[in-house]
DNA sequence: AATCGATGTGAGTCCGGTCTCAATCCTAGG
DNA sequence: CCTAGGATTGAGACCGGACTCACATCGATT
């Protein structure tokens, strides 16, 4: 047997070199492929490094160079298929340039957020992709680009923070969906999203998430428009699990002028707001019409198929990695930054409102 | 400003040093807290890291200490929900203890899954936790064991290696599914896999994934003790994208003596699986029932409601990091193994075969 | 008052690479 | 045959912490 498996200590380029006759700095060269070396010397300490089964050590070739080749990457939630998509994106792109990622899982939690920032920083990853909880508090941002240390932002933007942005231009595609929505009649349409808030919703509430704000807004923007009075009211934030999911379905479809149609913020709530549809005994879209962000394979898969907003995830965590190297490496933005566009994919769960003609008789 | 956003240099343990009045080994005792620090050495040091704002550079301690808190985790596909969730029970855990995570994804290929190894061994993480993507080919895990690091398998087992392993008893659950199928009258079992072969199924085959053998032998066991004629060629392989999946699909409900059920190996096949049947205008249970691995939420919506196979995934990805923490740890395993069973659940997708009377009273 | 163990403290080494610098070796030009 | 200039080479500094070791300091013991 060549190799003992008893050994510890690792082979270090000062074995390499001994055993090859030369000085380290020669020996070095020969393996980091730098500065001038003749073959004889460099044949002679490949054959002593594969014999010792030489591997150099990165985080000693990091400490100097001052280049971990990994980028640090903070999600809210990898289950989260929306970001297991994203996260893939990220990872196939630093692969191919040789990055290698460090991933952290905040659970939505600021101050987990702040303290994954802090550890990756510590650890002196070459740059930041991260998906801010809070597009409010980004003190531990700023910290970032204060480090120096490339950071760029995906999903959510973050006040006062010029940081590369990687998200669909949100309130156009909900402004454009809910017109969808209200063309086919509703006028009483929720949104339901996780975002946390101290309140419950009111008009020109001020938000954590510049993704949910944008959404709203375009909702407002759409019965603006169409001189309709807006349904603040079928505003829920706060859907953490999916049991409060699952109650506030029923009040939004219990209460008196309950909604017709249901907007889920995520593929998480989308779930268990049709399973709690399912629960009620009512259908989609004849009952109440249904909308989701994230086209997932499943939203084809129920009856109806499920009407979705679809988003280019996977390119989106592309397209952030792939921005974030060329900041790395300190090259100009060659390439056009890549269109990144939602659209809206229209299956079977938006209908009519149960009631059209009862409304239309009485609103005319 | 307190703050130069030009500068570049990280501040040190020397600067600190300098700045208190002290020496460096004092400066690093107050900041890493140890030895023997007097506390007005301790109070000017940390007064100083805290207005040049220190912080320590973890690639500089992992350095001299050989431990990196950081353990790396290689997996076939995140976005795979059943590894998305997998990896949530793993960086949960190890935040848990202080360790941090390096992901790595291979696209289930053995070469990427080599490399990815290399590169985690030369990052000198702590530990590595393996989704093996071959149960056969595990060269480069013996590496790992020789590196004298500590490896934990998820998922999937490995020959010739006693790492400790953690999966459900893929044989049990699958003898089990199977008699379950046979006893609602089901004779034609089709199986549908993405695991890689070269040639078609054919009995006692070695196969790369040990969880997929498992998987067959449980059905072959059923069948044998059931004294029924084994499905062998409805054993279906390579099922890669979605279109072979659909061809796939097609052909086991086609053929002469077509099959009257089918197992999805895994979600991402499920999913084709369910849209091609629906795209061939049959309906589940009633001209052909399934089955899949893996209980995601979504298979609750669908119509019917799925019968699936559920395994405590998250727990399985928790249990494998809080085993490989203890090896890093050098402690014994104290508490007990928590058992990982997966189970049958029965929803909406199992009955009785179409031409089951037909078939009984052929066979009487 | 002499002694002893328990802190405190600073100089300097080490981890495993990269890289600078001065010395040495060669080879072509004169 | 001699020399300028590029190719090679080795010694040693350095990255930023952790840690060893020798040398104080100091209250407590006898």
């Amino acid at each position: 047997m060549s190799t003992d498996g008893s050994r510890r200590r690792d082979v270090t380029v000062a074995d390499v070199a001994k055993a090859a006759q030369v000085s380290k700095a020669q020996a070095a060269r020969a393996l980091g492929n730098y500065g001038a070396v003749s073959d004889d010397v460099r044949e002679r300490v490949l054959a002593a490094a594969e014999e010792l089964e030489y591997r150099p050590n990165e985080l000693a070739r990091s400490m100097n160079t001052g280049k971990s080749n990994t980028i640090g990457v903070v999600v809210g939630d990898i289950e989260n298929p929306h970001f297991g998509l994203a996260t893939r994106g990220i990872t196939d792109t630093a692969k191919k340039s040789g990055y290698n990622v460090i991933l952290i899982n905040t659970d939505e939690e600021q101050a987990a957020e702040v303290d994954a920032i802090r550890v990756l920083l510590d650890k002196r990853v070459d740059g930041l992709i991260v998906a801010p909880a809070s597009s409010v508090e980004t003190a531990h941002l700023r910290q970032v680009r204060e480090s120096g240390r490339p950071l760029v932002l995906l999903d959510r933007a973050a006040e006062g923070l010029d940081a590369e942005t990687f998200a669909v231009d949100m309130g156009g595609i909900s402004y454009e969906s809910t017109k969808h929505l209200i063309a086919a009649g509703h006028r009483r349409i929720a949104f339901v999203s996780t975002v946390r808030t101290n309140a419950p919703y009111a008009a020109g509430m001020k938000l954590d998430s510049s993704q949910i704000s944008d959404r709203l807004d375009g909702i407002h923007r759409a019965f603006d428009e169409a001189g309709l009075p807006q349904p603040t009211d079928l505003v829920r934030l706060n859907a953490g699990d999916a049991d409060s999911i699952m109650r506030i379905t029923r009040e939004l479809l219990h209460g008196t002028d309950p909604a017709t149609a249901i907007i889920a913020s995520d593929g998480l709530i989308a779930l268990s707001v049709v399973e709690a549809v399912q629960n009620l005994g009512l259908s989609i879209p004849e009952d109440v019409s249904f909308l989701m962000y994230d086209d997932f394979a499943w939203t084809r898969l129920t009856t109806p198929p499920l009407t979705v907003i679809a988003q280019p995830v996977y390119d989106m965590g592309m397209a952030a990695a792939s921005a974030l190297i060329r900041q790395i490496e300190g090259r100009k933005p060659s390439s056009p930054v890549p269109e990144l566009v939602a659209s809206l994919i229209q299956r079977g769960s938006v209908g009519a409102p149960k009631n059209a003609d009862a409304l239309s008789q009485a609103g005319s």
